[in-house]
DNA sequence: GACGTCCATGACACCAAGTGTCAAGACGCC
DNA sequence: GGCGTCTTGACACTTGGTGTCATGGACGTC
């Protein structure tokens, strides 16, 4: 945030456009690639002759093959920890977290077939199952830190915010699951109602704390 | 070697002996190269040389480089599966769950320090902590499958089953965390406790069924 | 004791994922 | 037009992982 006598262009330079579009391309020629012929019946070099680059320049886009797929839904993450952050203070815990995990979860309806089809690939494929918990995982630590910041927590003390977080996650897990089950026949609105019915006397009886 | 009166045992075959003594040398090497030099920087090369083996025959006992670390810990899912299932009928979930979970913590305090140094490995590492996730969600599979059958639930219809599973298995990686980010220094049964304690109001508020 | 079978192994070639390096081209600025 | 920066492609290289085949040892049978 430099009070710099700005640029000829507020908008994005040509250079940041080029590079998206050079994402974009590859991240459509792979997503359809993959779904067609599946994770294993595809190389790099397949991909990237069919987006017109080359090999080097796919891993200037994406640190692996498992990469193109999982980044798809990498901003799920940063939405839910800002949807979380953003519910107001006094909800109570499962509440703002079944909000905050319905952020994807309606993103997932809102591109309904891309989003489905990428579900089943990584359901269905170890090493990108492998790959999507383990983003997850992180997921699971920013969450719980912003529920330690909503319910007063120091931080390291108590097992409530990262067991919160895991469980919130679970559910989304557990809906996710059954959605690409049943092709997208599941309403995930509804799974997410009953996922969270389960947990929620867990997240909702943190009580008294030191 | 043997230096104990021997048994010849008819019962395992020498073959089958020799296996078990080359799958040793090789988890031996691995582990204790892995562990020095992290996962990054032992080549498979390298730990072949040093168990005195040649690399297509590692591959013939493990799938892959992961999987020399993360099938140490395999037999955990199992053990945590026989464990809930010799559980009496009557037990709580949440007692059942915890006793299942407590087998293969009781088993890291066990052999403290060569599961202290795997566990921090794979934690630290982010290619094992994918492997070591989705091995937990064949796991958690298994789990669910029993506490379906324990509660009664027909199969696919609750999402009860799966997110108890879910939620023993969150504690249980909480605790590992935090053991191992201890140093070992934590109780694990008391984390364990720590952990069902927020986790139990969720899995024993399974009142009506179908 | 000789023979045939099974199985584990090692040697070798091979494919695919991923990385380091470097030269060439496109863009922006003066 | 000239110059620095950024992106790219080409290429060589390392490493994980697999297919194939020949060898040799253990074991059972004659």
């Amino acid at each position: 945030m430099s009070s710099r006598p700005e640029v000829t262009r507020p908008e994005v330079s040509l250079a940041q456009r080029k590079r998206q579009l050079v994402s974009n391309e590859l991240t459509e020629a792979a997503l359809q690639l993959l779904a067609r012929k599946g994770f294993d019946g595809v190389t790099i070099d397949e991909i990237v002759a069919t987006a017109g680059v080359s090999k080097r320049t796919f891993f200037r886009y994406f640190a692996s093959k498992e990469d193109v797929v999982v980044q798809f839904l990498a901003e799920m993450g940063a939405d839910m920890c800002t949807e979380l952050a953003a519910r107001p203070a006094g909800e109570s815990p499962s509440v703002a977290l079944r909000q905050a995990v319905s952020v994807p979860i309606a993103a997932c309806a809102d591109h309904f077939d891309r989003a489905l089809s990428v579900v089943q690939l990584i359901l269905r494929t170890p090493a990108l199952h492998a790959r999507f918990l383990e983003r997850q995982a992180q997921w699971r630590d920013d969450l719980a830190a912003e529920v330690a910041r909503r319910q007063g927590f120091d931080g390291d003390g108590d097992l409530y915010p990262q067991l919160a977080a895991a469980m919130a996650l679970s559910a989304f897990d557990t809906v996710l699951q059954r959605w690409s089950g049943s092709a997208g026949a599941a309403d995930p609105a509804e799974l997410i109602d009953q996922a969270f019915a389960v947990i929620a006397p867990a997240l909702d009886a943190v009580g008294r704390r030191a």
